[in-house]
DNA sequence: AGCCCAATACCCCAATGGAGGTATCTTCAT
DNA sequence: ATGAAGATACCTCCATTGGGGTATTGGGCT
């Protein structure tokens, strides 16, 4: 039995290569193709009215002209929430993968993977697994343990240069005047001098009142 | 060039067949075992001092006796973050799933994987990966996605007095020896003693350290 | 009754940390 | 080109901290 699958991808050429490689395998079905995140939600509501299968997989741009993978990703739940998605992309960053699984996508992929590997990620997305590769992995982890942390949210009042919030954040981690110094091949006076510069401009007075801070602003 | 890896697993049969199963991989060298995180804690840091090499890889057992695998994670990442923890157990269930991975782990297999599949994922592991099974995976998108509101452990989990906890939240709050001393109507002596013996039990050696440590175990 | 252990308190000592300075060298924007 | 700001480095002084001890007390468990 082959499984049923969707293909949302506005670059026509990048369309091709995927239909090509998939007509190699006959456990995948291309039930259609879309170019945009409109287009699908219509045949796929066209599907649904005339009695033609749905497809049980979708694999997902995120970069689509109008509506974005994700909100489509959104919309399709809404109303398929059985149709699994697996996002396909260039996309590496923390926020769109974290954004596409939010939204209902179980696959992460990148464009470049072989045939065979997105073939097999299918049917272990159909299976019930969450194909990814162990860099995504990674960054799914890595969010888990940072939550919520938006780029440039250095606490505007605090003013800190640079060099001080890396200062800060080997602080965090448990370093000594001497030990910072060293990871930094700069002098422990040195570094000594910033901290006395940061403890002035967040107003703290001791490592543990400072490492309380960073970690509650979220400058770490 | 093998990867050195240490075992942290308190059933001597499961150890065994372990260790048994590695004998055969060369791509493996077993550095030691233990059968308790205290043990392992203490024998890291022997490795550490004593200037033989760290493991690059350390398979961890949850349940064990005396601190958890999860909080041995803790303290194992707070002093070592470059060292990988993969998780190896028979839990599915995503509550110590997300913890372990909160506290520093980055791969979670169960114990009944085929040997192949395990030294694979050690590999994989090293090399910046996040190795699990499908299964897994599906789980922690799943956590994603439906964020449980579980409340944070306010037990320490590190076997701490009601004393000591009372005197780490004074401590984070940024008091010194005297000031906690003062607000607590005991000797200055008497808070170091205390301090000392938590620093012990967290294995950490700093206030800093401490602070952090408290606040991700939400001790505070 | 005997034991364990948390809580209390003290000792020494070396290392680290915090607060005050001063000073040079870039870089960058006025 | 001049001045502001950041990064660098050094100084002194004294308090605090961390690690190694030892010891007494009072509760609770067996």
């Amino acid at each position: 039995m082959s499984i049923k699958i969707a293909l949302v991808e506005d670059n026509p050429s990048l369309q091709r290569r995927f239909l090509q490689n998939f007509a190699f395998y006959e456990e995948i079905e291309v039930l259609f193709c879309s170019i945009s995140g409109e287009d699908f939600l219509e045949k796929l509501e066209e599907c649904d009215t005339q009695g033609v299968g749905l497809p049980e997989v979708v694999l997902m741009d995120i970069e689509l002209p109008g509506i974005s993978g994700i909100d489509t990703t959104l919309a399709l739940k809404e109303n398929y929430p059985h149709v699994e998605v697996m996002m396909i992309t260039v996309f590496e960053d923390e926020e769109k993968i974290m954004d596409s699984l939010r939204s209902g996508a179980s696959g992460y992929l990148l464009k470049d993977e072989p045939p065979d590997f997105i073939v097999s990620a299918i049917q272990d997305l159909k299976k019930g697994g969450a194909p990814m590769t162990s860099k995504i992995a990674r960054k799914i982890i890595g969010s888990i343990r940072n939550p919520s942390v938006k780029e440039v949210n250095i606490e505007p009042g605090f003013d800190l240069s640079e060099r001080e919030v890396e200062i800060i954040k080997l602080l965090v981690e448990g370093g000594s005047y001497t030990t910072i110094a060293e990871k930094l091949f700069i002098s422990p006076h040195t570094v000594k001098t910033h901290i006395k510069n940061v403890y002035k401009k967040m107003h703290v007075h001791s490592k543990a009142s400072l490492v309380k801070m960073a970690i509650k602003k979220g400058i770490i």
